[in-house]
DNA sequence: CCATCAATGTGATAACTCTCACAGAGTTGT
DNA sequence: ACAACTCTGTGAGAGTTATCACATTGATGG
């Protein structure tokens, strides 16, 4: 694998993510191998986009043929690092927390969740499915650095979302994806990426608005 | 508000939704007005940009002050089409579809969910918080149409996503936004967006992939 | 072994988005 | 009433991302 130059698009990033679920379920639908043409009706992108995308990081495809759909998924995953193994913990056992900590797709994606905490007296202590015990906040920052964990989910309500990524960083965390519909502050050196669910609703609402308003 | 062209930036839009989450703490905070320079500071967007944002839709601040911070909330959710109201509907109430249902945010954003759908026999029936019933998906053409649902979210696994999509739409659905990791296909009329948050994930873990290496 | 063909990889180009700098509107103080 | 000042709104330009068209490559079949 070559990275040709250090300035690949967000977007194509984001592109190659889902590229890998599409790849996933060809080869479950008995497809070894995949055009561009093909691959870009399953996800929805132009073949040309597909192809660009692929061609910042080398060479997949064979001319005339398409793309290996295991070997490309192999190779996807390697761009993105996630034939790692990423040690993570979510903070804030709530309804959405619970529900990634339950998601499956993380784990096939290279991400291990080794902890859970939660504030709430109440629910620490519970042994969750995966044989994680949620923890006190308190013991955020020793067990982040004894379990070497790397990505912190943040799943709180927002006004206790600055402090947990504090905590989260002291305890030597390198990436954060925040939930909080608030923008948390961290060193420049951590990875943070806020994620705003919110932010798709009202999307589709002003698409939808637009729709009504031109007719 | 006038809305001088069609062209607005995806980006634009996906920014003011922040911009209103913002707003709400700063009302709260005491800030009755508030310059882009500080509102950018907030939430992580320079001035300039905030500035261009709005010049999309009109002029909203006062020249030497700034903003009214309950105002420009107002004017947005307006933009947004967020002083409507949206009758929503959930299908798949399993741990993120019942995260969802429970998101204040989403009331306060105008997305009242008003029912919800599930395939599983063993939920169907139950009585939620909000005084919703899990009814089985064969009612959701019915339902949908009779409480004109304008919004769907699905949340079931990826291999029910289509058909319940197609679903949503025979009852007359507008909108659809789907957290399935697969892009559902539906008439051109019907708005649609696809929520990956394994993407966003997957996009942490390349961007410390990225710093690994440059080290 | 060569001709044919299909689909990739990519440079050029078009479209889009952000940044910058500043003119000018409105406020505040004298 | 006027001067000094602050912060907005915006055109122009820089930078980024997507699209297009086609030369190129490797597979395939006679
Ligand atoms: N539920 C959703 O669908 C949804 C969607 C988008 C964003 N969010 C955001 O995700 C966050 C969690 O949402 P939720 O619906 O799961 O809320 P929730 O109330 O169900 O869960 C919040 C959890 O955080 C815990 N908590 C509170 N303070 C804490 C602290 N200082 N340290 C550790 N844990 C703490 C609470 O005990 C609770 O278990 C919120 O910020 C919300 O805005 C939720
Ligand atoms: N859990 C997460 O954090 C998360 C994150 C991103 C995306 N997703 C996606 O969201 C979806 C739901 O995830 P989840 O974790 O809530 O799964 P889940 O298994 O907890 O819930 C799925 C629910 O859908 C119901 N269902 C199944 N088939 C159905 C059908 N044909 N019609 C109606 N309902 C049906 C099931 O009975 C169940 O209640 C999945 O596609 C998942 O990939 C989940």
């Amino acid at each position: 694998m070559k990275t040709k130059e250090c300035k690949i698009p967000e977007a194509t990033i984001k592109r190659l993510s889902t590229y890998i679920n599409c790849l996933e379920r060809l080869q479950v639908e008995n497809h070894p191998v995949i055009s561009s043409e093909l691959l870009g009706e399953y996800c929805q992108v132009s073949p040309a986009q597909i192809r660009k995308d692929l061609s910042y990081f080398g060479e997949f495809g064979v001319r005339g043929v398409g793309y290996d759909t295991k070997k490309l998924e192999a190779e996807i995953k390697e761009i993105l690092g996630l034939n790692n193994n990423w040690p993570t913990c979510v903070v804030g056992v709530g309804k959405l927390g619970l529900a990634l900590l339950n998601f499956a797709l993380f784990r096939k994606h290279g991400f291990s969740i080794t902890a859970a905490f939660d504030s709430d007296p109440a629910k620490v202590g519970t042994e969750l499915s995966a044989g994680i015990t949620i923890q006190p906040t308190t013991e955020i920052e020793q067990t982040v650095t004894g379990k070497k964990i790397l990505i912190g989910i943040i799943t709180t309500p927002a006004d206790a979302a600055q402090k947990v990524a504090e905590q989260l960083v002291a305890g030597g965390i390198q990436g954060l994806l925040n939930f909080a519909p608030t923008k948390v502050k961290v060193p420049e050196e951590i990875t943070l990426r806020n994620v705003s669910i919110t932010s798709e609703l009202d999307n589709l609402a002003y698409l939808m608005t637009q729709k009504r308003r031109r007719s």
